[in-house]
RNA sequence: GGGCGGUUAGCUCAGCCGGUAGAGCACUUCGUUUACACCGAAGGGGUCGGCGGUUCGAACCCGUCACCGCCCACCA
């Protein structure tokens, strides 16, 4: 204890880490029943990214509600996940190693990934690819692991699965097998969004739309019905233009529609339609329907039967081959130049071409307009149709059903759910064109010249998953007979990442492996996450839990904010703000202290990066074990008391009335009220309670030693969740067992303990002690007497009501002020005059003797 | 274009059902008071984003505008 605090800090985090590691103090007792248990869905940190900041604020958040129900009597599951699975694990190795995955390269069992990329990307195949995700995020896995451990978090590791292992496959692809089975999962060639940089597909909630200058193209058609003039952005996509369309109510083109108009250059056919979404306002009112410039497209095409006729590959490029659709030797020969090229290469051309034909109109006009990326991606999506695997969503009804019942943390947070439910389009693409990720469990019959029948799907036996099809081959197959004509082939793609993470709580609950484990944690209490993922995560997860078992995953949804730089912009490793590595912030201030100041955002509200409140953290850190040295430095019998002080009644009394507050704030998600309240009184006690009473506890007095027992063990149980490892400290020096075990405190018995009365005295006398208190120390100030020299005298002018209480600890005053006398005056406001400060120097400090009244 | 949050002291934020503004940090002054100098006490500092309205009374309720942040939106 007599380190210094700098030190002391650093010893105690460390002790207790590996104390509470030892003890399994935060293992998951398995035999409660789900009304024992407080379950929690905790968000699996995404580990190819960075640490930062921002990792350490919503954990917490989570972590402070998990010890809050732990000291109220709840069994915690709470485990943590490692999401690991999908494109940003294959981005990281790729940046990390310089390898990149191959498909048709084979297997090499000698290879090795080098420590440092090359010069140039090293293809391997797709086992060789995997082996290095495997290791680079067993590796990252390290470094979060070492975060929460030093920043305390309550979870039970016991309970760790990553979203690539062998369990979490055997659930994804259980679950998908089951919705196949029930024809909720289907296969096909809808028209789906597409990346053409990183050649896969990518589902709606994974958009993101940013604005990008363009031009608008006013292009003439052929007609002999009348003027045929579009506005484009995209005149590349003239090749695939099926059909043109205008609103039903359109008077312009009231004669147009019906007919059949002709592209310029490629001189296709095409039919002009009425439909409702044609905007007369937009360009000329008059829109060419490509296969597929953009989701209207997609609609326009379904509704009006419209053929397809798709230009644009894989790879973003116009196909090479000249379109079976494209007969005239002009068309050929206009399509020849464009044919291979990319989109932007081939816009340029086209455009060329209809200047030249003279079918281009004015010059372009520049436009702002809003373009659909993939979040991960650097290019514009395309729009591509190739067999995928879908999810049928269930009804909006139903939907928007669970998003009422779901509690919602803050409240407004629902109303991102409600619009995303109501602005979904089509059914959830699941697939993924990519390697690092959970195979699907299906393989196809190859026909005669060897390529995949769609239709033709061999499934595995449930007792096998999880499965490889690229790798495993079907029971009752020849392993030699994969890729032969009338053999089978494995299917080549992987689940999208939220297919498998929206299983969260069958995966973490260990829903296939642990029937007995299963119930007593599910349906789970709380779901907490980041707002921007409501739309997915959380979105899916309920989808899922609806088809599983039909019913809410969770009871409530705690959505927190983002962490920001003092300018409001979210911390990233991109925007090149993101401060020092979180674990260099636990160094430097402690954990407690990071803690706090991620315990000051509120929930749902985006929290600024503060070193200032570390700093606050700190300090109020450190308070706590000077006080808590204080009070246990003077006797403490907990004894009842025959005639309990007034003062040492009234003061917990406002006690009890903040661990009513601060109850009432964790059972309402809102741990920042709860340590507001906690903090504030926690330093008027120090500077206030525990210095008017420093005379009465060193002569004895039991009324005083056994308040400020009481009211030290409450504060260190309130201050437990926030400070964990001070808290944890200062209570071991007194306590049995661990605080986070104790039994959360309670207002009567905070009142009850010590006077053995239930009617505690009105807080309000604490307040008029204390505004008493803060009066006679201005006049103090103002005096400019040392405190050793002992003012004689003054007068207290007070309102009528708090003659009483003042009245009651005036020897408490008198010693925590130095003052000889005070005398009381009624008045209207509190105020001192009439000070008389004794003439000389004086060597009085306290009284000898401070029984006297 | 639609929606959601926010705008209160230099900074970070409280302010529950409307009763003429609070805390912490920072700043200034004072103080070695055997828990604490990573301390204690005191002090200065705000026309509560603008404009209307309701009310005896508005930071708080209503309308409107501005700004900041975020979410969503069919790229013609």
């Amino acid at each position: 204890m007599t380190e210094k605090p700098d030190k002391l800090l650093e010893e105690i985090e460390r002790k207790w880490c590996a104390h509470w590691s030892d003890s399994r103090l935060y293992a998951f007792d398995r035999t409660r029943d789900r009304a024992e248990v407080f379950s929690i869905d905790t968000p699996p940190p995404t580990v190819s990214g960075h640490l930062h900041p921002g990792h350490c604020c919503s954990y917490t958040h989570t972590d402070l509600v998990a010890r809050y129900q732990r000291m109220r009597g709840k069994e915690v599951f709470y485990p943590m996940g490692w999401d690991n699975n999908g494109l940003n694990t294959e981005r990281r190795v790729q940046l990390m190693l310089g390898i990149a995955c191959d498909p048709t390269l084979p297997y090499d069992p000698a290879f090795k990934p080098p420590e440092k990329p090359g010069k140039n990307i090293v293809h391997v195949s797709r086992p060789n690819f995997i082996a290095s995700c495997h290791t680079v995020t067993g590796l990252l896995q390290k470094s979060y692991l070492e975060l929460w451990t030093k920043l305390g978090l309550s979870v039970d590791w016991d309970f760790t699965y990553t979203t690539i292992g062998a369990p979490a496959a055997r659930v994804s692809q259980a679950a998908f097998l089951e919705l196949l089975q029930k024809g909720i999962v289907y296969r096909s060639a809808s028209p789906t969004l597409w990346d053409i940089e990183f050649r896969t597909s990518v589902a709606q909630a994974e958009l993101q739309d940013r604005m990008l200058a363009g031009q608008f193209y006013r292009i003439q058609f052929r007609s002999d019905a009348g003027d045929a003039i579009i506005e484009t952005t995209r005149p590349e996509l003239l090749p695939a233009c099926v059909a043109m369309v205008a609103h039903p109510d359109d008077d312009r083109y009231r004669s147009l529609v019906g007919q059949t108009v002709r592209t310029p250059l490629f001189d296709v056919a095409i039919p002009v339609l009425a439909h409702p979404l044609a905007e007369p306002e937009k360009g000329t009112g008059l829109a060419m329907v490509c296969t597929f410039g953009d989701q209207t497209d997609v609609t326009w095409w379904r509704d009006l039967q419209l053929p397809l006729r798709i230009v644009i590959e894989k790879n973003g490029r116009l196909a090479k081959a000249t379109p079976d659709w494209l007969r005239s030797e002009s068309a050929e020969r206009a399509y020849a130049q464009v044919g291979g090229l990319t989109v932007d290469k081939a816009r340029e051309q086209i455009v060329s071409m209809l200047a030249e034909s003279g079918e281009l109109l004015g010059s372009p006009r520049p436009t702002e307009r809003a373009v659909k990326f993939w979040e991960n991606g650097k290019r514009p999506l395309e729009i591509l149709a190739t067999p995928q695997w879908f999810v049928r969503y269930p009804d909006k009804e139903t939907l928007l059903r669970y998003g009422e019942e779901l509690r919602w943390w803050p409240e407004f947070m629902r109303v991102r759910y409600e619009h995303w439910v109501n602005g979904l389009i089509g059914d959830w693409n699941v697939t993924r064109q990519r390697y690092f990720g959970v195979p699907f469990p299906v393989w196809y019959r190859l026909d005669s010249d060897g390529n995949p029948l769609q239709d033709e799907v061999i499934l595995p036996d449930h007792a096998d998953l999880p499965i490889d099809p690229s790798t495993d081959a079907p029971r009752g197959f020849d392993p030699n007979d994969r890729g032969r004509p009338g053999g089978f082939a494995g299917d080549p793609d992987v689940m999208d990442t939220w297919a498998t993470s929206s299983l969260s709580p069958q995966i973490a609950g260990r829903f296939l492996d642990d029937s007995d484990l299963w119930p007593r944690i599910f349906p789970m209490d709380l779901r907490p996450q980041a707002h921007e993922i409501i739309r997915t995560w959380l979105f899916y997860t309920v989808v899922r839990s609806h088809y599983e078992f039909g019913m809410l995953p969770w009871a409530n949804a705690a959505i927190s904010g983002f962490v920001t730089d003092p300018d409001r912009k979210k911390l990233s490793k991109s925007l090149g703000n993101a401060p020092d590595d979180p674990l260099k912030l636990i160094e430097q201030y402690g954990a407690d202290a990071i803690r706090y100041w991620a315990a000051r955002g509120r929930p749902g509200q985006d929290v600024i990066f503060d070193a200032n409140q570390f700093k606050v953290g700190r300090r109020l850190a450190i308070k706590l074990i000077n006080v808590s040295r204080f009070v246990l430095g003077v006797p403490h019998e907990l004894q009842r008391v025959a005639e309990p002080n007034a003062l040492d009644q009234s003061m917990l009394g406002a006690l009890a009335a903040v661990v009513d507050d601060a109850t009432e704030a964790f059972e309402n998600y809102d741990y920042t009220r709860a340590l507001d309240a906690t903090e504030q009184f926690f330093w008027s006690f120090c500077d206030n309670y525990v210095e008017l009473v420093k005379t009465r506890v060193r002569t004895g007095d039991r009324s005083a030693q056994g308040a400020l027992h009481v009211a030290l063990r409450t504060l260190q149980q309130l201050l437990a969740p926030f400070l964990p490892f001070v808290a944890e400290e200062v209570w071991s020096w007194w306590q049995a067992g661990s605080v986070h075990r104790s039994r959360w405190p309670n207002a009567d018995d905070v009142q009850t303990a010590f006077s053995g009365s239930p009617d505690g005295r009105d807080s309000g006398d604490w307040d008029a002690v204390v505004a008493a208190l803060a009066e006679i120390r201005r006049a103090r100030a103002d005096s400019r007497l040392p405190f050793r020299q002992q003012i004689e005298s003054l007068t207290l002018v007070h309102p009528a009501g708090i003659a009483a209480p003042v009245q009651a600890a005036m020897a408490d005053l008198r010693h925590a002020a130095n003052i000889g006398e005070i005398r009381l005056q009624p008045g209207a406001a509190l105020s001192v005059t009439d000070v008389r400060a004794a003439p000389a120097p004086v060597a009085t400090t306290v009284p000898e003797n401070a029984s006297d009244g």
